[in-house]
DNA sequence: CATAGCCGCCTTTTT
DNA sequence: GGCGGCTATG
């Protein structure tokens, strides 16, 4: 796209320009929209506003990272506070936590920490857990926490029998998160808001503060994140927010479209810039873009202006299943490599995580450079929590999360009965978890040997807290090897591939490179650094590599090439996307966000078949596909399909034992549910689907040629 | 109390 | 298909 040195046209330049007062930057895709607010705010330091008093919000850490970086490189002195809301959030908690009534020590919370305590909250509040999974309430509860609604207020506003057992559960699970001194993602938000709203001297004082408030991808803010912008600038007035309507993709976290769509209506004097025309995608890329994103209903029509001449080539390909597909897309990238094309100008972008798989696998035997876009999942591994449970207890003996987790990892003999003895002793004694282990002695139902056991544990934890204040990689290697991990994973079979400890380095690798670059480097913002750690931060743009990921995470990136993979019916849209029409024009949305990624080339595909979930099934192109103005490729008709047909057409009918094994009320059995009869039988050749009635009571669908039934 | 193996649950996207 | 949790066994 434009480099730095390009000139900038009349509404950018305007939107650049824009003083005071509230900016609505309206910018389609490749518009330039990061530039012009990267300009904006060269723009504002040049004109004598002191750096420090620009606050600029991005929507992952790796653009807070680029737009640091471009504003530097303009060569104007750095000191912006460029980040993330959550990011934001957390400074702003850390610094005010007595104002917002919460220790500045605090865990932060991730999904996989969130269900645990959510089920620990089920499990208190005493709720019937057959109906309402801990996926389910959380989804329930952050979307409440989303919209500022606290525990107690809910309750009142809430009637139905869901709703109070919504409220109960929420009161239990925020009361866990209190003792444990925690936040989960959505506290950071709105525990920030709620603080702004209610003090006047913090809001205030980070008026001040903040003089300039610049918010990209506004069209994603949810209301809680809405509240903190519309807080910040309150005495003041100076917001500038930017965004795409057409690129809102996470209404299901909590995104409203209506922020920006409302905009005007909060800042009746905003000036607001429109920004049409593009300059990443060639005009064949740009009609599919537009033709798609037409369809959608509830919509202010804009324009894609093309900026580009025509080049490279937009194609539509149908594979046999997702094996072919991946085959196919890797010998299209190969041809691209050999043809000089580096690897770091090709994407390839899916629906679904579990989509890299086919890919990845194809890249390795085709020994293919490729990097998945996919950073929380090292931060996942087992081994990897384990030491980051060390550390937030050396930083926050309250998390009982994190100390349940390792106070027998490696095992050392503190078990289930002798943990639910130090519990009750906790809670009768008013004491925390992490106290009760302090006081083992006086804990009289306990062995001498256990207690020697947990007061062995609370030296261990209580020495490593006297090296917490030295280097953050230091006491990992220390926390490895003293709490015994390192030689747990070293012996026998655990060390199938020593891959645990190659991670653990890898970890100290990356906690000395936070050392080198933190501001104030300490255990504490190191741990709440790495728990906002996003998929798409761990993308690097700088390798010869092919990098694949979801649609979302390709939001605000772009490629010279760009495949978009398994667009099928049920998997964009996805399945679990097809019950209201908001949910199917955002799906329509992201197709479009990853359409208008492509620079030149556009290679978008689907298949005959894919395996889901271990299922090899019939798919179906996307809905969406008839939308564009490309041509369905013939379906050519798979070699096993053929044998079918010329047998189907030419012996007109032979019953074959492997097609037609079974008649309505045959006995069968299967391997799994056991003793069944035979309801219904669909003739569809390979497609077979057979109902069986089972002993056991339930009755299932099967596809004939994978239930691997026999007769009886 | 530790370990292995099995069963059952969930399974879109993510800060 | 994959993981977490539960149970049975040592």
């Amino acid at each position: 796209m434009q480099n730095t040195t390009t000139q900038l046209t009349p509404s950018q330049e305007k939107a650049v320009n824009h003083k005071d007062g509230a900016l609505l930057v309206l910018a389609g895709p490749g518009s330039g929209k990061t530039r012009v607010i990267t300009h904006r705010i060269a723009n504002l330091i040049n004109s004598g506003v002191a750096p420090y008093k620009i606050c600029a919000i991005t929507f992952t850490n790796k653009a807070a990272g680029q737009m640091n970086q471009r504003v530097a490189e303009m060569g104007t002195s750095t000191g912006a506070h460029i980040s993330t809301f959550h990011s934001l959030c957390v400074r702003i908690l850390r610094k005010y936590a007595q104002f917002a009534a919460i220790d500045s020590k605090f865990s932060i919370y991730d999904s996989a920490d969130q269900k645990r305590c959510m089920k620990q909250a089920i499990k208190k509040a005493d709720i019937d857990s057959k109906s309402f999974t801990p996926g389910k309430l959380l989804a329930a509860v952050s979307s409440l926490k989303n919209n500022l609604i606290d525990p107690e207020t809910f309750k009142t506003q809430s009637d139905g029998f869901y709703a109070a057992k919504v409220a109960k559960v929420y009161r239990a699970y925020q009361q866990l998160l209190n003792e444990n001194a925690s936040l989960d993602f959505d506290d950071l938000l709105m525990k920030t808001a709620l603080l702004l709203r209610d003090n006047q001297q913090v809001r205030d004082e980070l008026n001040d503060r903040f003089m300039y408030l610049l918010v990209d991808e506004y069209q994603d803010t949810n209301h809680a994140q809405y509240c903190i912008a519309k807080s910040l600038v309150a005495n003041h007035g100076n917001i500038c927010v930017a965004g795409d309507p057409d690129q809102s993709i996470y209404r299901w976290r909590g995104a409203d479209i209506t922020n920006i769509l409302a905009f005007e209506k909060d800042w009746p004097d905003a000036t607001v810039v429109k920004l049409e025309e593009n300059f990443r995608s060639t005009p064949d890329i740009l009609s599919v873009a537009d033709k798609l994103i037409a369809a959608n209903k509830n919509r202010k029509p804009k324009s894609l202006i093309p900026v580009r001449p025509p080049a490279g080539k937009v194609e539509l390909a149908c594979f046999e299943d997702e094996q072919e597909e991946a085959q196919g897309v890797a010998d299209k990238i190969n041809n691209l490599i050999r043809q000089g094309v580096s690897a770091r100008n090709i994407a390839v972008f899916y629906r679904v995580n579990a989509m890299s798989r086919a890919m990845e696998e194809c890249f390795v035997r085709n020994q293919m450079p490729y990097q998945i876009v996919r950073g929380v999942e090292f931060y996942s591994r087992k081994e990897i929590r384990d030491i980051l449970a060390y550390l937030k207890i050396i930083v926050n003996p309250a998390d009982e999360i994190a100390l349940l987790r390792i106070i027998n990892t490696p095992a050392r003999g503190i078990g289930k009965v002798t943990i639910d003895k130090v519990r009750r002793y906790a809670l009768t004694h008013g004491l925390s978890f992490y106290q009760a282990l302090a006081k083992v002695h006086a804990i009289d139902s306990l062995s001498q040997a256990h207690k020697g056991r947990i007061t062995a544990f609370v030296k261990m934890i209580e020495n490593f807290k006297k090296a917490a204040p030295d280097s953050v990689s230091q006491l990992i290697k220390k926390v490895f090897v003293e709490s015994g991990l390192q030689s747990f994973f070293n012996s026998g079979k655990e060390s199938d591939d020593n891959s645990a400890a190659e991670n653990i380095n890898e970890l100290i690798n990356a906690a000395a490179v936070y050392e080198r670059h933190a501001e104030q480097p300490s255990l504490m913002d190191y741990l709440q650094q790495i728990s906002l750690f996003s998929d798409a931060d761990s993308y690097d743009p700088t390798t010869e590599r092919v990098a694949l990921m979801t649609l979302h995470a390709a939001k605000g990136l772009e490629f010279e090439n760009v495949f978009i993979i398994g667009v099928e019916d049920g998997l964009l849209p996805h399945e679990r996307s097809a019950e209201s029409d908001d949910e199917l024009e955002e799906e329509r949305r992201l197709f479009f966000v990853g359409i208008t990624r492509a620079e030149t080339n556009l290679h978008i595909s689907y298949t005959r078949y894919r395996t889901v979930r271990g299922q090899y099934r019939r798919a179906v192109p996307s809905p969406f596909l008839y939308e564009l103005p490309l041509e369905l490729p013939h379906q050519q008709p798979s070699s096993r399909e053929d044998s079918y047909d010329d047998f189907d057409d030419d012996i007109s009918y032979e019953p074959d034992e492997e097609v037609v094994p079974f008649t309505k009320g045959q006995l069968v059995k299967h391997k799994k549910f056991g003793l069944g009869r035979v309801e219904q039988f669909i003739e569809m050749g390979q497609n077979s689907v057979i109902v069986v009635k089972f002993k056991a009571g339930q009755t299932k669908t099967l596809m004939l040629k994978y239930a691997n039934l026999t007769k009886v």
